[in-house]
DNA sequence: TTGACAAATGCAACTTAGTTGCATAAAATC
DNA sequence: GATTTTATGCAACTAAGTTGCATTTGTCAA
């Protein structure tokens, strides 16, 4: 696939290469706006999924009823303070035994899985 | 808190239990519409949300955009069918050994948490 | 270095999911 | 059967995301 390296799309995805948890639309046209780029909606929609399609980035759900987006790394896992909303990563491959479990109990063949934690982060807790 | 045994409540709650996967609240209108029940999505919506805060449903994400129910029942996770969107259930408490070590490593107590499997059913397969 | 072509953008209008305020209706309780 | 509480319906609205289409901008090869 040719991508082309346009100011939206470098000015988007530098913004989710620095953020330290995933992003909503809302916080990305915030940044374009400060860096005074002007950029429509769409073309952030359309950006974010290309840069998915492509590997780059991943789309997350957190139950908001919208997506999130953070720059693709090892796999790894969040923990969803419901508190403060902050969301922390987790790493760990817990459930490669279980995935095999799953295969031959069911007959089905997982290609991936989504485990979010949720609840109180060290601060909250005090 | 008070529920009442509403027409449109009970009719909603009697589908939830019948479903075999969680759905999504245009089948709901599907089939209250096939009941010949005339409701508004505005009730349908308020009476999800009651059922949910009682702990009689459960509201859940798979990556649509938009929110599924199910009936409560035991702590389970679901298989999603990425070819032919089939949500199976699974049992299985996989989780408290790793959620004992993120308590002690992370300082994040946790509440809950969201496990879900993608990839292919048994029929998809072949 | 320029011209051609594919890819990206912007705009307006639209869709889909879900929400709010308020007046009315229906259950439950007395 | 009257009262109180909870539920419903309507209309209008918001928020998230999408589509079609005309225009612009990168890229690459000549």
């Amino acid at each position: 696939m040719n991508l082309k390296n346009t100011q939206a799309r470098s000015a988007i995805y530098d913004f989710l290469i620095r953020s330290s948890s995933p992003v909503d639309v809302n916080q990305i046209i915030g940044f374009l706006r400060s860096k005074k780029l002007n950029t429509n909606k769409v073309t952030i929609y359309r950006n974010l999924d290309t840069l998915c399609k492509n590997g780059l980035l991943e789309k997350l759900e957190f139950g908001e009823g919208k997506f999130r987006y953070e720059f693709k790394k090892n796999h790894h896992h969040h923990l969803i303070c419901t508190n403060c909303g902050k969301i922390e990563d987790v790493s760990g491959e817990y459930l490669s035994e279980i995935e095999r479990k799953i295969k031959s109990e069911n007959g089905f063949l997982i290609k991936s899985h989504v485990l979010e934690f949720y609840g109180l982060c060290r601060n909250c807790r005090s």
